[in-house]
DNA sequence: AACTCCTACAACCGCAGAGTT
DNA sequence: TAACTCTGCGGTTGTAGGAGT
């Protein structure tokens, strides 16, 4: 595909981001939708790149990511999961409504893989619990341990994961669809939303990004499903070149103006005047 | 109080695959 | 079919804050 070269690179900004930064990626997202990850951020007034938009908006922002504490149920759907599937995150985040890929990486190589290795040096009081990538079981088995230079022997680490392939294992429904952590934008979180719900549902609206408004780019049809989701007027607008700043939108100024009354808390969008 | 160590998690990087021209 | 762009994935790194000494 030849596209316009665009590319030029500003000075492109890392690291943590901030709430100013947090705010524009919201109330742009909210105004026009996501279109394209790579260009999306000159319009939005950052200086991101648009993979670190992306990031940012999918494990953060969005505002059905659930965040906070995995549940024990949650614990226990990721390790049979990743006993199943190993680490195929995306996979395993699937069954997991609210979770993203990378909090459930996260939450497994700091506390699950941990957990798991106790139970087996539990059960198994042979097996040594040496090769593992946690550093304080190390230390606590071995003085001379250093976290700092954690035993890597992840065929170790695999052995002693596969012993504990759960056999009491909650049912794992099976992955029907691509629709991870589709965001209902009928108001309802999907932590009230059963998984069975979820995969009825997402099979009527086969889309697979968070985002329809991305799609119309696309020249996509929006199902009536879809349609009926949004106002009309959204629909029509053209979401490829927001001629004006989308700071010159009073909706959008409606969001910065909450926003900034939360700080970071931005469960404000949930409220229905911030409902597509 | 000051320092070091450790944990948890946000964010980055490189790669692969899909889509478009 | 080649060339290119975009997106998503998994591995890895950086760092803030808490715990321990």
């Amino acid at each position: 595909m030849v596209r316009s070269g665009k590319q030029e690179k500003l000075a492109v900004k890392k690291g943590p981001w901030s709430s100013d930064e947090d705010r524009k990626l919201i109330a742009y997202i909210k105004k026009y939708g996501i279109w394209n990850w790579n260009q999306m951020p000159e319009f939005a007034g950052l200086s991101r790149s648009g993979k670190s938009c992306r990031l940012r908006w999918v494990n953060y922002l969005r505002p059905d990511v659930k965040l906070g504490n995995f549940t024990e149920e949650e614990d226990q759907t990721i390790i049979n999961m990743h006993a199943n599937l190993g680490s195929r995150w995306s996979a395993i985040a699937k069954q997991l409504p609210g979770r993203t890929d990378n909090q459930i990486k996260n939450h497994w190589h700091t506390r699950l893989k941990k957990r798991l290795l106790v139970k087996t040096s539990v059960a198994n009081p042979g097996a040594k619990s040496q090769g593992t990538d946690d550093g304080k079981s190390i230390q606590e088995n071995s003085p001379a341990g250093n976290a700092k230079e954690p035993a890597t022997d992840t065929s170790e680490v695999s052995k002693l994961e596969g012993l504990l392939h759960v056999e009491n294992s909650i049912n794992i429904p099976p992955i029907l669809s691509p629709s991870c952590g589709h965001w209902d934008f009928r108001g309802s979180t999907q932590e009230n939303t059963s998984s069975t719900e979820i995969i009825e549902d997402s099979d009527q609206i086969f889309w697979t990004q968070p985002f329809l408004m991305g799609n119309l780019s696309m020249d996509s049809q929006p199902s009536a499903y879809i349609q009926s989701q949004f106002d009309p007027l959204i629909w029509s607008q053209e979401p490829l070149s927001p001629s004006s700043s989308f700071l010159d939108s009073g909706y959008c100024d409606s969001i910065l103006f909450n926003y900034s009354e939360k700080d970071d808390d931005v469960s404000f969008l949930e409220r229905p005047e911030f409902q597509f």
